[in-house]
DNA sequence: TCTATATTGATAATGAGTTATCATTCTTGT
DNA sequence: ACAAGAATGATAACTCATTATCAATATAGA
């Protein structure tokens, strides 16, 4: 990531407004907003030096391709919208949940979905 | 899966028999005791059928493939072990997670998934 | 036992997502 | 403004999991 293009600055904007994670598609249709010859090559390089970098992580998500969002937030958690297939950042946690494995197991790190209709979308 | 076959006996039982979600993969090697020549295609047909079925079902964790597990459960959770990569059953919950979203969404269900080390795993 | 045909195993094919290739274009230091 | 070479876009290639194909085999009813 040497030089300062008009598409990793388009590519970082469409990560550092977002607020939720969004896909390598996602991100293509948001960036070519501003630079409209954008192609998903681009996207995928940049996405991976920004993740290489450290400033962009992985988002994983049961089922789904990977998601990315800006690094450096607190801990949190994702809603999915089983109608329109966005996904949301949930900022609240119950904490820790090592409680929940068995005796003989060290849980280091947990991860929450949760599933349903996001304000956007009628209740199915 | 109208014929009853040695193989389909062999996978049968051994999502039976298994305490946690097996990949194709795994169905495959422990089915393979049973009859030494199974293939992986028998594998999914039979996986699939299963699932049709209603007596198997899909379980997703984030950036893995499909795991199957035997329906009718009670609601659990999930253990994946960083080290063996072994998926375990959590037959605990916290409860209701709904009051993790903010108002204007309707959570439906969670997944909840730990990662850590599992008993057979020494700590890393 | 015999036959119809469901099932199997090997493997080619597929699909979705991601990466490599390469000629062209753009950025940056001079 | 110029040159060196980094970056881009189009798209071919690749990866991995899963599915389709098809000749050979095994099951189950007669």
């Amino acid at each position: 990531m040497e030089r300062s293009t008009r598409q990793r600055q388009a590519i970082r904007d469409t990560l550092r407004e977002a607020d939720r994670p969004l896909s390598p598609g996602e991100i293509l249709e948001h960036a070519r907003q501003q630079v409209p010859g954008l192609g998903i090559a681009t996207v995928y390089r940049t996405i991976n030096a920004l993740v290489e970098e450290g400033s962009v992580v992985v988002v994983d998500l049961p089922g789904e391709a990977a998601r990315y969002e800006m690094a450096g937030k607190q801990h949190h958690h994702h809603f999915h919208c089983t109608s329109c297939g966005k996904v949301f950042e949930l900022m609240a946690c119950p904490g820790d949940l090592s409680w929940l494995a068995p005796p003989g197991f060290r849980a280091e790190r947990h991860e929450i979905v949760l599933y349903g209709n996001c304000p956007d979308c009628p209740a199915s």
